[in-house]
Formats: structure tokens, sequence, C-alpha cells
DNA sequence: TTGACCACCGACCGATCGGACGGTATTAGC
DNA sequence: GCTAATACCGTCCGATCGGTCGGTGGTCAA
């Protein structure tokens, strides 16, 4: 019979401590032994769950990228006009981010090294696909935007970059971030106001004019 | 007497390898050796030069951004009003980043690596003291524009982490953005297209009502 | 009781890591 | 001619790297 409390298989345990440390120090900067000790496990052990360090990463980057496809694909697909399924795209993003706080640190980290790292398994293939899977979302709510006037006609590859830069970047800037802002960048009263200021700055510079009506700030996403 | 033609002294030669390796695959994901084959030094040579790894690393960084604060400064020092500026700030940053490929990349992982890679030496000193000069000049004038009517009031830091995300990002996103706008991220003509992309954002974003007037787009900085 | 499967382990492997050390060739100043 | 400094090199070191191998103890079905 299963343990009634929180039991958690091992194979999670080693995702959570190798995504905390490959965020922290990337994937060159991590060694088998050191998530072996953090999780408890002896190295050998991580090589019975994983065939191979490069599996290991794949697999805590594709975690990450799940969840961030699952939830901001639930909040497009409740509904409602394209500025209100905008804004609520950037405050589930911001809102997943700020909840996973390796998330951002870690997607910019495989984002810079998989340019050597690229490989043909099966995970990676997943983590390739969740990304256009996300990214494609996106652009079409973006262009049925511009399509129906409601923003401004600009370069779907450019806007997607600058919400990567405000966004992914913003949770990913660690100890400099927080020097800047001299809290942690993940206090909720941080978190709901890079959502404002974001949100804010892509109003007045994405919307056309006629839809920038009442842009009402402190009043976001669903939790953070 | 020294030769007539291109004599680069080896330790420029050792930072140019170093600052190509090192933004491809990070501070521990490149050995000295590697670094050694590349410039067609041995090993032990890079010890002369540099007293450990840390350090080399620590003066390639240094380098790049002494480039980035000497050009930004410059651009700031022509004088004009503030959005003059505040645009051509924006033109330099984004044409020194286009023109020294490696620069975004490498600022980005070092602002990743030095969570841990803090260090007292005076080279990673000379570093902090750059970056906290760099952004207190942009700062003083994100203020000065603020003040003066011409800007929306904003929160400083946030803008400051939207400034870099918005550029450095762009240019140090590798392979992903290459693959999203299915060209080299630094053509002269894409070059051109995300300064005008990220200006446009920024006047329609951060300017406030009766600064926002000609919004002249295509006529970019100084050179790229 | 047996045998298959599972999670896990210690010991070990060749390779590579950053770095120390001693030595050599060249140059400049005396 | 001597000395000092500079630039470079080969060799060696202890530690660590990713990964393999041969186990051990436990569980479950036959």
């Amino acid at each position: 019979m299963r343990a009634a409390v929180i039991e958690i298989g091992s194979r999670d345990k080693i995702l959570d401590a190798a995504e905390d440390l490959f965020s922290r120090r990337g994937f060159a900067g991590i060694g088998m032994r050191e998530v072996a000790d953090a999780v408890g496990l002896s190295k050998s052990s991580l090589f019975h769950h994983f065939s191979s360090k490069a599996e290991l990463y794949a697999a805590v980057v594709g975690r990450i990228l799940d969840i961030i496809d699952q939830r901001t694909m639930a909040a497009l697909a409740i509904g409602g006009d394209v500025l209100t399924r905008f804004d609520r795209w950037l405050d589930t993003l911001m809102d997943t981010l700020a909840e996973h706080h390796n998330a951002g640190r870690l997607l910019l980290r495989s984002l810079f090294e998989d340019d050597e790292l690229n490989g043909t398994s099966a995970e990676e293939r997943h983590v390739d696909e969740t990304i256009k899977h996300v990214f494609g979302a996106v652009s079409r709510l973006l262009q049925e935007g511009m399509q129906a006037g409601v923003l401004r006609k600009r370069s779907i590859p450019h806007v997607l970059q600058s919400l990567v830069g405000l966004t992914v970047y913003h949770f990913a800037s660690g100890e400099f971030g927080e020097e800047m802002f001299g809290q942690s960048l993940f206090t909720p009263q941080l978190v709901r106001h890079r959502k404002d200021e974001v949100k804010a700055l892509l109003h007045d510079g994405l919307m056309s004019g006629r839809a920038r009506v009442t842009t009402k700030r402190g009043k976001g996403g669903s939790e953070s």
C-alpha cells in the first residue's frame, strides 16, 4: 500500500535538484556527482533513471516547458477578445515564471547552450516542438489582433523577441536584477509591479490608438 | 622596429579567442586548453598573461563592457534634447551589440554566472563599476525625461530591465533568434529593423502624448 | 522456492580539468 | 659579457569529469 503522505518518486526528486543546479550554473557547470549529492542518491543511481547527463538536462528543460505550454494554452482557451486574451497570456506567462524561480534562467540558459548541445533524442525533439507550440499560439494571436486593427502592425518575430526579453529575461536576471530593485525578484508586490509595467509598455507600444481605451493598472492576473 | 602590418599582441589574441569561446559555451564549458589551442599557444602561456581562468574571464567581460561604456557615454555627450539623446543611446548600444557578435551573449551569460563567480579581484570590481556607470547615465537620462514631462512616469528599474531585455537579449538569442527571423541576427537589414522596432515600441510605450510627435522610422543610428 | 524485475550502490575507468613548476630562447640595458 | 625581464613551452599533479560494471536487497508473481 502506498504511503498517504506526499510521496515523491526518485525521478522527480532528481529533476527538482537538477533544475535548481542547472539553472544556477548551467549544463557544463554542474556534475552528476553534485546532483546526486543534492538528491541523496549515488551518482550511479542517476544513470539508472537517465541514460546520460544530456538526457537529464533535456528532461529538466522539457518539464518546465511543458508547464508553461499547458498554462499559457489554457489561458488562451478561456476566450475573450484579442486584447483580453493577450493580457491573460502575459499574466499567465509571468505568473508561471514567478512561481517557478528557476524557469526563466533555465530557459534562457538552454536557449544559449543548445546551439552546440543540439541532439536528436526524443526529449530534445519534444523541447523544440513545445517551444514552437507556445510561440505558434501567441503568433496567431498577434496576427489576429493586427488584422482586426486592434494591434499596431509590427513584425511578429520582433514582437516575439520583445516579449521574451521583457518577461523571461527579467525573471532570469537573478542577483543583478535584485540589486537593481533592492529586493528579491519574486516578492508578490514586485511580480505584480513587473506585470503592470510590461503590460503598460505593451499597451501603449502595441495597441493602435482606437483600441487603447482604459488601461487599468494594478488589476493583474490570477495569482502571483 | 615594429612591424608595419597589423601586429596583435598575444594578450589581445587570447582575449579574442576566449571571448568567442566563452560566449558560446560559458565559463564552465570552456577549458584553458581549448582557449590555448584556438590562439595557437600552449596552456601554460595563458597563465603567463592571466593568473587564473577566472581572471581571464573577467578580462574578457571587462573589455566589451569598456567598449559599450565608452561608446554609449560618447553618444550621450553629443548633446541634444532628452528624446534625441535617448534615441542616440539606443542606436549606439544596438550598433555596438551588432558589431561585436559575442557581446550580447557574453554579457547575459556573465550576468548569470557571476552569482556564484563573484570575486573581489581588481578586474571584477572594474566590471561592476562599469555596469553601474552605464546604467547610472541612462537612469539619469530617463529621470530627466520624466521630470521634463517628455517621458511617461515609470519605474526606472523596470525600464532599465526592459531596455536590457529588448536589446541585449535579442542580440544574444543566437540560433533561436536566427530560426525565428530566418537569417543571421547580424545582417545589416535585420539590425536596422531591430533598431526601428525597439525604438518604435519605446516611443509609443514611453513617450508622453505631447512629446510623441513625428516618429520617423528607418532613419536609424550611425552605422550597422 | 524460485526467478524476474526494480532501485540502488561502491568501485573503477580513461579523459580532462585548472594550475604549478622548471626550463629555454630572445631581447634590452649596463 | 652579464643580468634581468619577457614570452613561451613541456611535464607533471591531484581532483574531478561522465560513464560502466558487477553487484545487493526488496518486492511480487508463479
